[in-house]
DNA sequence: GGGAGATGCTTAACATGTTAAGTGAATGCG
DNA sequence: CGCATTCACTTAACATGTTAAGCATCTCCC
């Protein structure tokens, strides 16, 4: 019975051992991944128990969003990389949850929509999530998570154009 | 030569559609996830460089730190998983940039440390990261990136003891 | 002191992340 | 028209995330 979650924030740090760099389990990559962790922690039974991924929530979620699309355009939507965002469809497709067929001006597109089954498996999903994204909301503040969300788009715009190298044109 | 960075923020959204439910990239999953994928991006390119990925680097500077640890302890510390971390030291030891020896009290346990060759290599490629840690902060504010650990910390504990539906006792 | 259960770690199995290469279709340009 | 290039997507290969088993070892309690 004892708790095995993370919580690596105890006060017991052995003595002021000097510190070597900045302490790592305080960097930003760390602060972020630990925070999105602890709120994927909350939906993962969730989607599990109806049988779905995070990433294959993702999708469906995108597609009852706007119908249809075409990979390249889904993938920017769910942020999945290609060959991730191939695979999941090609298992949607087998469990029936998507439909896709090919566009008729370019052969190379293929247009993707969520079937009658994905829709009903989302109506079945959703409420749960709702609720859940409902009681982090409570637990931490509106008005915070507000202001968090804010932060971070802003720290993404920050970053929007370093480490490509090659978009230094047209900036205005 | 064509840039294939994601990019997933250019302005060409296909007019206003009415939106069904919370729009699912302003969720909070989906914000901390662009946002820590902004910061990641700046870094793999350097660590790639050197044949290391996210998590070995993680490894290695939690190693760096603490001289040695168990493998337990380490996960805790790097924020993995058992398997992922084993896996991980099995490469790691084997390109000798870490040893490790069974502990005398407890043959269960392995006490994991950085070798002369992991120091090494930590000290040709720390220059580089702090550098682009640098930039990050200087592009987004030193003040800025302080509060939003603090809101990602908070975020942590708001949510820490749910979802387990185990720890219910002790809570004072 | 011996066996049931807990513990520390590893292996296995499946799904995704990440990068590179492959494939077929569309385009540009001579 | 022909052909090199680009484009949309898929496959491939390797590394990690995630959950469940497996395997020693250790602990506790009788």
């Amino acid at each position: 019975m004892t708790k095995r979650s993370a919580d690596p924030a105890n006060g017991s740090a052995p003595a002021a051992r000097q510190v070597p760099m900045r302490d790592f389990s305080r960097s930003l990559p760390m602060s972020l991944l630990r925070a999105r962790e602890a709120v994927m922690r909350q939906f993962r039974p969730s989607l599990r128990e109806h049988g779905l991924t995070e990433q294959q929530w993702r999708i469906l979620r995108a597609l009852a969003a706007i119908e249809a699309a075409e990979v390249t355009e889904l993938a920017r939507t769910a942020f999945l990389l290609g060959p991730s965002l191939s695979r999941i469809l090609r298992d949607l497709e087998a469990r029936n949850l998507i439909e896709r067929r090919t566009a008729k001006a370019d052969q190379r597109r293929s247009m993707v929509s969520i079937s009658k089954e994905g829709v009903k498996l989302m109506a079945s999903v959703a409420p749960t999530s709702e609720a859940i994204y409902a009681e982090i909301t409570r637990r931490f503040g509106a008005r915070k998570l507000a202001e968090l969300q804010e932060m971070l788009g802003e720290l993404e715009q920050s970053l929007a154009g370093l480490g490509s190298a090659d978009e230094t044109i047209a900036e205005g």
